[in-house]
DNA sequence: ATGTAC
């Protein structure tokens, strides 16, 4: 009898040593190496009914332990119900939004959720879907654009001290937008993001940092944006007098890099969740004690680092070309995971598309390309998982946007805000977006609004229909 | 959101 013909009996990591070791007490009491594996088939089967003694008494032991290990984290059955969870602007929310999310927390490693105002239907967790798990991370809880963030900065100058023309060329020389969309090689920054050693911790990693290279200091295509406009503070805060002052919005992600991240291990879970329900496959998850869960955290962190280092390129290029320094900044994350203490347990926090709102955290709202914005404080509520929305939330869902949205009427709202736009698909329009005043009314109780942004030049992808 | 495909 040899390790290979144990572990082609599908015996794994302590058992294979343990069914080898009882193997061979069997052999030398004289049996044929047919009956011992019929045995060892016998005790895999049931290993509960030769716990009590014997000759495969250890081997049943782990075995037990190991069917109870993989249960409780490969568990495949979704609860029959639900666990509560809140939700803020449920008059604001499309029944499809919370039907997903209804999915999500009846998953068994779910311990608590919530569904911000913005919600709209996602991949797996409904945009504006905000998860607690335990000991268990879900790709498609995070989202395809992983670290996806906003940055803030607030320029020394009055906000009509750049007029529209000169907005507009900084933003075409400064910015790139576009799937797949890198800058030139002689345009190319660096950031100390590319020269962490954690790149070199996964070949996944290896594979991208080619890519990650080549896009840092880039926006998207979708919905991201950066552009110029007036931030109106009627307090003092931020380290800043009230007043009006020019800023600098963005919206961008961890480009292809994060969106391969994503892809790769997305599959990775599904592959590990084979009976996992239906209604849940694209809720897959890997265990956190797991090499593969251990690797996720890593290059979704890596993921997010990355994002808010193509914000922090973006920003010091506009700064500089208008040679400033930037006199307060705000950022944050909102497609991301966080370990966080719930009821004092440690829980892995998914935000996909919501804004981290602990007491006193600073955090960025936007509107639409034609809608205020606002700079928000957290107000650290329990049953919210001290979240916010992370937008105003689509209304229609893109091919509806493009089929029922008439680009002559965008144009109409745009010019009635005093809005100019480069890029910009009739998906982005502002009317495929909810109210984004109804939107920050119904979070009253999760963030307290410190400034509203009003956008000036806007710039986005040019998607695949421009208004 | 990505960029052209297990």
């Amino acid at each position: 009898m040899n390790g290979k013909q144990i572990t082609k009996l599908g015996f794994e990591r302590k058992a294979i040593g343990l069914a080898l070791s009882a193997a061979t007490i069997r052999e030398r009491a004289g049996l044929e190496r047919s009956a011992i594996l019929s045995e060892l088939r016998a005790v895999q089967a049931d290993p509960a009914a030769y716990l009590a003694g014997g000759v495969y008494a250890e081997l049943a032991v782990e075995l037990n332990a190991q069917n109870t290990l993989n249960e409780s984290r490969m568990g495949a059955a979704l609860s029959p119900s639900p666990l509560p969870y809140g939700v803020w602007g449920a008059d604001l929310i499309e029944p499809g939004a919370s039907a997903q999310m209804d999915v999500a927390m009846r998953l068994p490693i779910a311990r608590a959720g919530a569904l911000m105002p913005d919600a709209h239907v996602g991949y797996g967790l409904p945009i504006g879907g905000v998860l607690a798990t335990e000991n268990a991370v879900i790709p498609y809880g995070v989202g395809v654009d992983i670290g996806c963030s906003m940055r803030l900065s607030v320029f020394p100058m009055r906000p009509d001290a750049v007029k529209v023309e000169e907005a507009q060329s900084l933003l075409l020389k400064h910015t790139r937008f576009g799937a797949g969309v890198a800058f030139e090689k002689r345009e190319r920054d660096d950031h100390e993001v590319l020269h962490e050693s954690t790149w070199q911790d996964q070949p996944l990693l290896r594979h991208l940092f080619d890519k990650a290279a080549s896009q840092i200091g880039t926006s998207g295509s979708g919905n991201h944006f950066a552009e110029f406009g007036t931030l109106t503070l009627t307090s003092a805060d931020l380290g800043l007098e009230a007043g009006e002052y020019l800023a600098l919005l963005s919206h961008s992600g961890s480009r292809g890099f994060g969106a391969q991240v994503a892809g790769h291990f997305t599959g990775l879970a599904e592959r590990l969740h084979p009976n996992l329900d239906p209604a849940a496959r694209k809720l897959a998850w890997l265990p956190l004690d797991a090499e593969e869960g251990e690797a996720y955290w890593q290059a979704m962190n890596l993921a997010g680092r990355y994002a808010l280092a193509n914000h922090e390129l973006i920003h010091a290029r506009l700064a500089r070309a208008l040679g400033v320094r930037v006199l307060a900044s705000v950022h944050n994350s909102h497609n991301l995971a966080w370990k966080q203490q719930i009821n004092g347990r440690e829980m892995i926090v998914h935000r996909k598309g919501a804004t981290p709102a602990e007491s006193g955290q600073l955090g960025l709202i936007p509107g639409s390309m034609a809608d205020p914005g606002f700079v928000v404080r957290g107000r650290g509520h329990v049953e919210a998982l001290s979240s916010a929305s992370h937008g105003a939330g689509r209304q229609l869902g893109r091919k509806a946007a493009a089929n029922k949205l008439v680009k002559k009427e965008v144009a109409a709202y745009l010019k009635e805000r005093g809005v100019t736009l480069i890029g910009g698909g009739i998906d982005e329009a502002p009317q495929a977006y909810k109210r984004i005043e109804d939107v920050i009314a119904r979070q009253s109780e999760l963030v307290d609004v410190v400034a509203k942004f009003t956008p000036r030049v806007v710039r986005m992808d040019s998607g695949s229909e421009d208004i």
